[in-house]
DNA sequence: ATCCTGACTGTTC
DNA sequence: AGAACAGCCAGGA
């Protein structure tokens, strides 16, 4: 990985990487177990750099209280995301959304 | 130190 | 349910 990444970024992946197959976990949810309370965009920052060293596709934006959905920008990238998530028997709605009470990952311990 | 940026979010319309 | 807005955070120029 990058000699330069911070500290920070470092916490982000090794959160991202505890996201078991067939779950998936939101921006926001990522950066608080990682220690930055409202900073999913930290978190998005941190995907972008990182590449395809971490399971990038099982993060994804919140929609509604019970719903995620794909925030991937480039349309391309989303349907491999989406791929990716069917594939791990993650089912993704038409537009892209997830049902989180479903596939949300619930880190144990706090919240 | 200051300003801008973005794979974010909760609140309002 | 979906679009517009206004905060929020750390990194980079």
């Amino acid at each position: 990985m990058p000699k330069s990444a911070s500290a920070l970024q470092r916490r982000i992946l090794a959160v991202i990487a505890r996201v078991p197959r067939g779950r998936v976990a939101t921006y926001s949810q990522v950066a608080e177990v990682a220690g930055i309370p409202r900073g999913g965009r930290v978190t998005a920052a941190a995907l972008r750099r990182a590449g395809k060293q971490v399971p990038w596709h099982r993060i994804i934006g919140v929609s509604s209280p019970s719903r995620g959905r794909i925030a991937i920008l480039d349309p391309v990238g989303a349907a491999i995301q989406r791929g990716l998530l069917e594939k791990e028997a993650v089912i993704v709605d038409e537009r892209g959304q997830i049902d989180l009470t479903r596939f949300g990952w619930r880190p144990r311990g706090r919240v």
